[in-house]
Formats: C-alpha cells, sequence, structure tokens
DNA sequence: GATGAATGAGAATTCATTCAT
DNA sequence: TATGAATGAATTCTCATTCAT
C-alpha cells in the first residue's frame, strides 16, 4: 500500500519552500538541495513532483501570472472613475511580503526572457490588462465620467505600464509602506485628473 | 616591442561583444568562452581585460547607470511645462535596438538584486531623477505653469516610476516603434494635464 | 533508503587512493579526476567526502602528525637506555611501503611552509618528541644510566633531528632493508657510547 | 648589430631573481610572470635565457647540488678527529638567510621526487659526503684518533642523514642561531665521544 | 635582443539529475 | 514512496609558452 500524499498539495509546499529559499539565497544561486531543504524533503522527493527545475519554475511562473490576473482585472466593469481607481489603488496596495518576491520574480524571469513562449505569455497578461481598462475607459467615456478626447486603447496600454512601473519600484527599491501610500495617491490623482479634462 | 594595444577600446569591444553574445544565448547561460568567441579573442585573452566575469559585470552595470543618468537628467531647468516634457518624451525614445537590452539588464541585474550596494547605487539613480523633477516642478509651480496643489516631491518620484514602467514595458515586451509613439504620447498628454488643473 | 555508507571508511578509502596517486604522479600533479579514477569514483563524489583538495591535504597531513606522533612518543617513561633505545630502534623501524611516502609527504607539505599554523604544528610535533626524550634523559641521569654532563635539553632536540635525519635519507634515497637496519644500528650504538660518557 | 649581454649573468640574475620569488610567494605559486617581474624584464626575455620553467628549476637545482658538495666535501683529508670535526662544524653554520631557502628547495625537488634521473644525482651527493666521511673514519683508525670498532662505511653515511637532519630541522622550524648552535655544538661532542670509544 | 599581448590546455569546483536501496 | 549517494557535464579561471612587433 503506498503513502497517500495529496500530490498537488505537497507540490504547493515545495513551491512555498522554494520561494522562501529564493528570497534567502537569491534565484540564481538557490539549488535544489536548498529547495529540499526548506521544504523538508530529500533532494530525491523533489524531483517525484517536479520532474525538473524548469518545471518548477514555469510552474511557478504561471501561479504569479494567475495571481496577477486576478488582481488587476476586475470581474466586472465601473460606472464611475472613482470607482475604478479606488479597484486599481487596492491592487497596488501591495503588502511589504509580497514586494519583496518583486525581484526575485525578476531575476527568475530574467532567464526566461528569451523564451518566446514565456513572453508572448507575459505580454498577454498584461495587454488583457490594458484591454480591461481600456473597456472601463469606453464605458465611462459613454457615461461622461471621462474626456472624449483621450484614446482608451493606447492609454489603457500605458497606464498598466505605469502602474507596473510604479509597483516594481516599489518592490525594487524597497520604498516603505507610507512613501509608497502617498506616491499611489498623488499617482491616483494624477490619473484623474488627466482623464477628466 | 609587442603589440601596441589600445586597452581602453578593447574593455570596449570585449564589452560590446558580451552585449551582443547575451542577447543571443541569455545572459546567464552565456559563458566566457561565448563572450570571447563572440569577441574573436581566446578565452584567456579576455581575462586581461577583465579579472573576472562580475568585473565585466560591474563595468556594464557602471556604463548603464552612468547612460541613464545622462539621458534622464538635464542639465538645466526647464522654465515651462512643455520643454520639461519635450525633454522627457526625448529621453523616453528608445530605439529598437536599445530596447532589446533592456531585458538582457534586467537578468544581468537580478543576481545582484541581494547586493546592498548595488541596489543603493541603483536606488539613487532613481531617487536622483525624481529629485531632478521634484526641483523642475517647484520651479513650474513659481512661474504658474502647473497647479500650486501638486506635491513636488512625491510626484517627482511617481513620475520616475510611471516613465520607468513605459520603458520597461517598451523592451519587455517588443512593443513596436508606432505604438511605443503613440503610448508615450498619450502618456505625456495624460501628465501635462494632471500637473496643469 | 539510499545506499547506506560509512562515511569515514569511504574518507580513509579516498585518503588511500589519493596516496596511491600521489605516488604514481607526484603530488602537484596529481588532480582530483586521478583521485578519484584511483578510488573508482566520480569526481563529484570526491567533493561529497572532502570539500576541497585543499581539506583532504590537511586530513592528510593530521593522520600523518598523529602516526608520527603515536611512533615516537611512547605513553611512558624508560629506566634504562637500553629500553629507550630499543624504543627508538622500533619507530626507526619504516617498512618500504612506508618509506616511499617520505618524499610525497614532503612534497605536500611544501605548499604549506609558508603557512605559520602548519608549520607551528609540525614544530611542535618535534619539539614535544624532543621534549620526550629530554625528559628520558632527565630520568636516566638520575638512574645513573648516563654521563651527568650531558645537557638534556639540547640534547633532546638534537636527537629529534638526527633521528628524522636518518628516516628522510631512508625515504628519500630509497635505502634499502639491510643497509638501513645497519644504518640503524649503527647510530643507536654512536648514541649509547656518546650518551654514557 | 645586437645587443651585447652576457648571457650567463643575466641567467644567473633570473636564478636570484626566482629565489626571491620564491622565498616571497613559495615556490608552486610563484609564476614566470613573477620570477620576471623580480628580476625587472618581461616575461618573453624569461624565455630567452631559460627554454622553460622546468630549465630553471633544473639549473638551480644543478647549482643546489654543487653548493652542497663543495661545503661538505673537503679538498683533503683530516688528520684528527678534532679537525674532521671542526670542518662539520663550520660546514653546519648555517646563516639565517641560506636557512630560509630550504623549505624552499624541498618544495621544489618535491615536484623531481619522481624523477628517477634527479633523485639519482640527489644520492650521488649524499652518498658522496658519506664516503668522504668514511675515508676519513679509515684514517682516523689508522692514526688511532677513533675507535677501531666502528664501520666507517655504514657510520659515514649515517653521519651525513644525521648531519642533514640537524640542517633541515633548522631550515623548516627556523630554529634561531643560538639555540642552533648549543645543538650543533651538543651534536659534535656527542659524535666525537661516540666515535672515540 | 626585448617585449608583453595572445593563446588554450588544463585544473578545481558546482549542481541538476539519476538510481540503488 | 522516499531517500540521499553517486554522477559527470559544464563553468570559471590560471599560467606556461608562443609570437608579432
Amino acid at each position: 500500500m503506498p503513502k497517500i500524499v495529496d500530490k498537488k498539495a505537497m507540490r504547493r509546499e515545495i513551491i512555498k519552500a522554494s520561494l522562501k529559499a529564493f528570497l534567502k539565497y537569491g534565484f540564481h544561486k538557490t539549488t535544489i538541495n536548498q529547495i529540499a531543504q526548506e521544504a523538508k524533503i530529500a533532494k530525491g522527493t523533489f524531483y517525484l513532483y517536479f520532474s525538473s527545475k524548469e518545471i518548477l519554475i514555469s510552474a511557478i511562473t504561471s501561479l504569479h501570472f494567475k495571481k496577477l490576473r486576478d488582481e488587476f482585472i476586475a470581474k466586472e466593469y465601473f460606472q464611475t472613475l472613482d470607482e475604478l481607481f479606488l479597484y486599481i489603488g487596492n491592487a497596488l496596495l501591495i503588502s511589504e511580503e509580497e514586494s519583496k518576491f518583486i525581484p526575485i520574480f525578476f531575476e527568475a524571469f530574467g532567464s526566461q526572457f528569451s523564451s518566446k513562449l514565456f513572453m508572448a505569455e507575459y505580454k498577454k497578461l498584461f495587454d488583457d490588462i490594458g484591454c480591461f481598462y481600456e473597456e472601463n475607459f469606453e464605458l465611462l467615456i459613454q457615461n461622461n465620467q471621462i474626456s472624449k478626447k483621450i484614446n482608451p486603447d493606447t492609454l489603457g496600454r500605458v497606464l498598466v505600464s505605469m502602474i507596473d512601473g510604479i509597483v516594481l519600484h516599489r518592490g525594487f527599491f524597497r520604498i516603505d509602506e507610507t512613501q509608497y501610500s502617498k506616491m499611489v495617491e498623488d499617482a491616483i490623482a494624477l490619473f484623474k485628473v488627466g482623464l477628466c479634462k
């Protein structure tokens, strides 16, 4: 009788452990051994759940993408500009803990920037978020909430980039919570005014 | 008499070759051998000019920082908002060629995100650019060019992040030249309106 | 369950193999590869037992020192000159096999002659042996076994040097067993007479 | 017209420089570059005077052997035991400076302990010194200076070993001048008594 | 003769992956 | 299933030697 093991749970455990290890040692310097140790399993056991390091990374990547998608694309459209930016503001509230992973993900993704497949998926994520903004903009134009002069499509994509920039700087430069909230506030105020007039 | 060699020129050649190699193979997978091959020199010759791979990377890093600083901090302050954004717009005009290196730099920097020293320098660069914007904002407020309601300090730093976000997306997602110009235009328009009112 | 391995036994095996390899190729020309081959393990396996070549050498060194100490310092003092020299004579009986390693050790130690720590330990070994002789001399003087005119302290240290010289020549110059025994005999006779009168 | 260079003088200069370098860096860690620097010539110039590192070492070795031979084998036989040991005592007077080279030579020679040719020459040197002592012993027996019971041949060779041991310990363990003279004195006294009776 | 830049074979070490237990 | 010992390809770096100037 084989031991009954929740394969998915174990995979999740290993992913969690590997993230911890990445934080400790840096992504590229982290070895399978260290991940296994962090997960309190043997090196060989790791391979029962992930057939290679590559596979682990792509699993982490998928999770990351999924999370971003969930956080930045709302299930429904917003009726007012304030609602939209309330949502965006919330999405921007990234905890200290989470923000630490941002450079890690960059380091991890770095080695995949040559992979067409990876980049296509990554690009699609941001294009989709941009699209979501665009659709909201269109609706808000109809609702007379924002200026008719703006180009929803371009601006949607620009907005994503700019928001991403803010998030990245938060993570990369360890901008502290209070300064960061001010920055988010100011950014949103700027966006709002910019979109109205 | 031995061959007369321009040491600095050779170092530049090797840096150029290594960037090419990074583009080809990805930063982390590139070996000294490949760099040497790209530079059409022997492995040992590489070490005559850079005492280690680490040193090469830090040389490239320094160059990169220097370039960013030169591009994004003007020698003098601007008298009008239009002038300021004309300057920013020019800085944002990144060629196809250059933009390809953006992911490369991220991959390269990735392994240094744990280095306090590196991050301090990197952060300083963006803080300095932010400062430059802040000082311009203060002047423009005095000149009645922009709204007195804005906080120059926070907004300066936010602006950098947002602009960086746009640049990064350009590089990461190979946004093509025409779409990118539109994005830059829209972003600048948004900024201008946001700052005036 | 993984293979059960006696880690200490394996370390001993590798040390043995490395000594064989040193004999074959000379200490400095012996590579980790050759040691691994001699031990019939893979290069990587070597590093499971010794974290570096340096560590291997220091392990061998320790063993060597320990052995010399055990061989040349008796657990108790001797009551008569004959007993003392019987002991010394036995210590001097070095097998053909063992004697081959003497030059090896010198080659190995050679690179450590700059290391203060190493030399201090090495010197201490011989000083301790010298001390042991000295203490025996003092006792033998009290027992009227040897002349009161000798200086136990200096002579103890001299004796070590001289005995070491004999051993070294045995090892370096492959002096054969029969000639060597005669030499040891003559040396002991000389010492005895020299000490009595 | 080629520059007139005293080839032999230059070779001597390089040997001197290499010895200095060996003292500084240890024999095995010394590179041709360092030797060249010490000799204030270019690396390539070194090869004009010694076709390889190996050749340099064998030149040094030869010199060393020659010196030892000159120091330890007198041009004529001694008529009394006192004269013999006066001579030996003088040979044993090794300056601080010289003694520093002893470990260096061992390190250097170490890599040649596998070379049959080298070892044969090295052995011959000590055998010759042993022979010289032997012949002196025979003469001294005839002169009734020393006991008829001793075996001149074995004892000659033993004496060399023992003397060599004293010299080696002086060099290896940096025994200071004053202790060393006492040791030499004691050793000679021991020898004399041992040989007479 | 003299120079020192260029070369590349060779060494130590790491680590993802395999596999016997 | 779980383990961790074993493996060896791959990488960085060194240094004796060559050779164009």
